[in-house]
DNA sequence: AAACAAACCTGTGCGC
DNA sequence: TGCGCACAGGTTTGTT
């Protein structure tokens, strides 16, 4: 599912394929995926307008519009965007279309926002005042991939919560951009059960579970993410990502542990979610 | 503060 | 083959 860096190699997508270029039109099919304003304000906001830059915050995705505005984009579980030539047939649940203009390199094209399960939003708002349209952005935790993400930053955090690692690694107010995926792996790297009391770690095992943030985030970008078998995450120009290959625990409850070789791995539910470790690598 | 459940949706994979 | 059902996942909201 999009994570941090299935949503960081979107961003990386529209960032190259997008950029600079005029947004002729838009169109919108399901208003559930405008739910926040409406059909018109999406439409209304990004017609006649160019994406000038692009960001991210954990899971949240915007680009920014030489209007002032910015259109925000979160795909949720099984949202995914697309770059393709004008023309491309569309795929079921495609649920907005923004049409791009030719450039000198590349012909006309669409963006498209395709969502089966339509969790996902995209939304017109004013950076300037994000907490009018999207208050979410004000409540997220440091990003990891942020240069100001220190092991100091994640201490202080952590400090007082009296919850599981694992829900608070799944806390987007503590930290932003970790899903159930990437939390496992966190964990597991760090070497550190998910039901550890959040903010009883130690100094060392605070940079330990620093580095194992920042090392499997930033590697899990470098790979273009995790394409699972019952999912369709691919990027912006449909590619799958191959960070799956590396996975150690998750979705792996019953096999063998890779990293020790001889433990099954474990299988519970933590913060109602699926949680998968190895019961001798991780204490 | 935290733990939990439910809600939002659809596709998939399972057992029968 | 076909049906029903559990399950997956991110986030908010409500309850205990």
């Amino acid at each position: 599912m999009p994570e941090l860096p299935e949503v960081e190699t979107v961003r990386r997508g529209i960032d190259s394929l997008v950029v600079g270029r005029l947004i002729t039109r838009v169109e919108v099919g399901r208003e559930r995926t405008v739910r926040r304003t409406s059909r018109e304000a999406l439409i209304d906001g990004a017609s006649g307008t160019r994406i000038v830059a692009t960001r991210r915050h954990g899971k949240y995705l915007s680009c920014d519009l030489d209007s002032g505005e910015a259109i925000m984009i979160h795909l949720r579980m099984s949202g995914r965007v697309l770059v393709v030539d004008a023309g491309t047939p569309r795929p079921p649940h495609t649920h907005v279309v923004f049409h791009l203009e030719a450039t000198e390199e590349l012909p006309a094209g669409e963006m498209w926002f395709v969502d089966p399960r339509t969790f996902g939003e995209v939304v017109v708002y004013d950076p300037s005042r994000p907490s009018e349209l999207v208050p979410e952005l004000g409540r997220l935790g440091p990003d990891p991939l942020d240069g100001g993400f220190t092991a100091e930053v994640l201490g202080s955090r952590l400090r007082g919560k009296r919850g599981n690692l694992k829900a608070t690694l799944l806390d987007q107010a503590v930290v932003a951009g970790i899903g159930n995926i990437y939390a496992d792996e966190i964990c597991h790297r760090a070497r550190l059960s998910p039901h550890r009391v959040a903010g009883s770690l130690r100094r060392d095992t605070i940079e330990r579970l620093h580095a194992s943030i920042v090392g499997v985030l930033g590697e899990a970008v470098a790979a273009g993410g995790s394409t699972l078998e019952d999912t369709q995450y691919v990027d912006a120009e449909g590619n799958e990502g191959w960070f799956q290959l590396e996975h150690r625990v998750y979705g792996r409850a019953g096999e063998t542990c890779r990293t020790c070789r001889r433990t099954r791995i474990s299988r519970t539910t933590l913060a109602g979610r699926t949680t998968c470790y190895c019961r001798v690598c991780q204490r």
